[in-house]
Parts: structure tokens; sequence; C-alpha cells
DNA sequence: GCCGAGTCGTTGCACGCGCAACTTTTGCGC
DNA sequence: GCGCAAAAGTTGCGCGTGCAACGACTCGGC
């Protein structure tokens, strides 16, 4: 349902091959499942004043040797314009758990380094994160099933880097 | 990497069940995949004049047996909250793709009814969509693991509607 | 050395969304 | 019937994000 299948196939441009109901499933399984998990691990979060995006920082930078990236490396892991991140550590630094100091090899760039009082406030909330990740999702699912995923997952994103890769 | 398997478990309060390589991969596989996957997405849609949302209230208009439907089922399907429902239905009845009618039964609905114009513009753009899915998703899997998505994703939104219900 | 192209980060602007407050309308208790 | 709680939808506001423009800086060719 609600994809459409429903409009009519005129024209002889390309038979059109509709989603089988195992297809849907999987399809709509991952457009509506996207919002509601997403809420459900933001949600446990709050009451370590963090959002999903906050988290994803701090993990970053404490996998880190020196705990400290620059600007522009962090927004590619995390997926973000250079403005997003910008505003995002704002916060961050404003709560003291991040610092920013300028690069002393490049005066061009910014580092983004994990204060003492962050990776003690990471430390305190990744067990709950994690308890909450597992609760939501992967506790939730068979052996066969996170290997599937995870492998389906992989191929996604696997073609999608091969197609950015022929635009540019 | 980068969920912070590297903070030290300090104190004995539940042993903090880190995640396996096969469960580290889903859940990051998750992660990443949300962002790049509905940009694809999206950007196949540009031509059409629509976003993800627009082409989902369109999809969700013409599933219907007389193209219509009250605001707060549409906002429900597209877990929308009412609000951000009454700003995505402006831009299309600007378009000319919906149009907004009181309802005669009850005076406090609006109905958001798929006109001539939505509909002939849904069946323009939906073969490319499907498509678009196909190859940025479905036609890169195989059945076994199409079938393992739709079993997993399925749990985690019974979970999770589970949950919901429970808070309230 | 110097200049032009490229890189890095920030800021102004616009957009989409949720929340809270409000109005209108309905429906239930009595 | 009356009154009050609940439901439906819109609007004001704040927040997070991307894009375009900009200033600061680096690097390579000459």
């Amino acid at each position: 349902m609600a994809s459409s299948q429903r409009t009519s196939s005129t024209g002889p441009t390309k038979p059109t091959r509709w989603l089988s109901a195992a297809e849907m499933r999987a399809w709509r399984g991952w457009v509506d499942t996207i919002g509601p998990l997403s809420a459900a691990l933001e949600a446990d979060l709050v009451p370590f004043g963090l959002a999903n995006g906050d988290y994803e920082v701090l993990a970053w930078l404490s996998d880190t040797p020196d705990a400290q990236m620059r600007m522009c490396d962090l927004a590619e892991r995390l997926r973000l314009s250079p403005s997003g991140l910008t505003r995002r550590l704002d916060g961050l630094v404003t709560n003291g758990l991040v610092s920013r100091e300028p690069s002393a090899d490049d005066r061009r760039v910014m580092l983004a380094r994990l204060t003492p009082a962050g990776r003690a406030h990471l430390e305190r909330t990744a067990p709950h994160h994690l308890d909450s990740v597992r609760r939501h999702f992967i506790d939730l699912l068979d052996p066969a099933e996170i290997d599937a995923l995870g492998r389906a997952f992989d191929k996604v994103r696997a073609h999608l880097r091969g197609e950015q890769n022929d635009r540019s």
C-alpha cells in the first residue's frame, strides 16, 4: 500500500516492475521505521541532555587517539554540512563537553576536542545508549537477521558511494 | 567504531554488553544508510518538483477510494505533527496538486483531496520513483535479505508500538 | 617571492518541523 | 438543553539543517 501501486500504467515505456509483497514489506518497513526508531533512541538520551547528533559527536571524538578532530573530517563522518557542524558544536561547547581550538599546523583549521567533562559525560551516557540500541533494535533480531541487515546496508552504501563518485 | 566502545567500564553496575562485530555492523549500517539513501531518493524526485514527503502525501491520497483524507488521519499515516502537515499541504495546494475542502459531516475537519492534476502528476512520477527505489535499494538485495529486512522492521515497529501504548 | 586556485570554517538566509497556545466544533454527562 | 472536556486544524515561535557568500589561510607553478 501507499506507494501508489494503483496508478494506471499508460504507454509502452518500460513495463514498470511493481514491487512484490515481500519487496513492499521491506521498503515500507524501512520508511516507516526510520522515524519511530530515531525518536525512541533520542527520547532515551533526553535525561542526559543530549540529542542523537550530540552523542555521535562525542562518540567519534572519543574514538580518536587524542580525542580531537578537524571540523571538516568530523563533518564528513557525521554526514553534516560545515555550517550544520558549526551550529551543533556551539551547543556542546556552551555545555563544556567539547572545546574549540585552532590548529597549530594549519591555521585554517579548527579542532574539536573532547573535554574531560565531555569524556566523563559520554562514559556515563554510553551504557544507557547501548542498552537503548539493544532494547529497541539489536536484541529484537536473531543472528541471521543481524547478518542480513549488515550485508544489505553495506551493499546499499557501496552502491550510493559509487554513484556519488560518478557525479564528481 | 564510533559508538564509543572505548569508554572504560567503571563500577559493577550491569556488565554492559557491548555490541559484537556483526551487531555493530548492522547498527552502524542502519545509522549510516538513512541519510544517504533518503538523499538519493529525494534527488531523483527533484525533476518532478517533489520532496519525499510530498510524494508520500500524494501516494496515500491516491490509495483511497475517493482520493481524500482527513488531515488528522493523513498526519498519523505520515507520522507528522498537525502543524507539519498543514505546512506541507500549503505547498501542494499552491501547486494545484491537492485541494483543501471543509468536511460536510464534521465542520472541524478539513479534507485533503487529490486534484486531477495531482493524480496526473503522481502517475507521471510513480514509475520513476519506483525505479529509484529499486535501483538504490530493493534490486541490490537478494530475496533472503529482502525477507529478513521485512521481518526485522516489522519486529522493531511492533516493539515500538507496544512501548508507545505503555506510556499512554 | 608572488599570485591564483583551492581548502577550511563561520554567518545570513530560507525551509521544514515540533511544541504550545488558540479557535471552532463536537459529543458526552446530567 | 447546558456546560464542559476533548478533538481538529491553524498560527507564532524556536530549533536544526543546507546553501551561498565571505574571509582567512595554504599550496603549487612560475
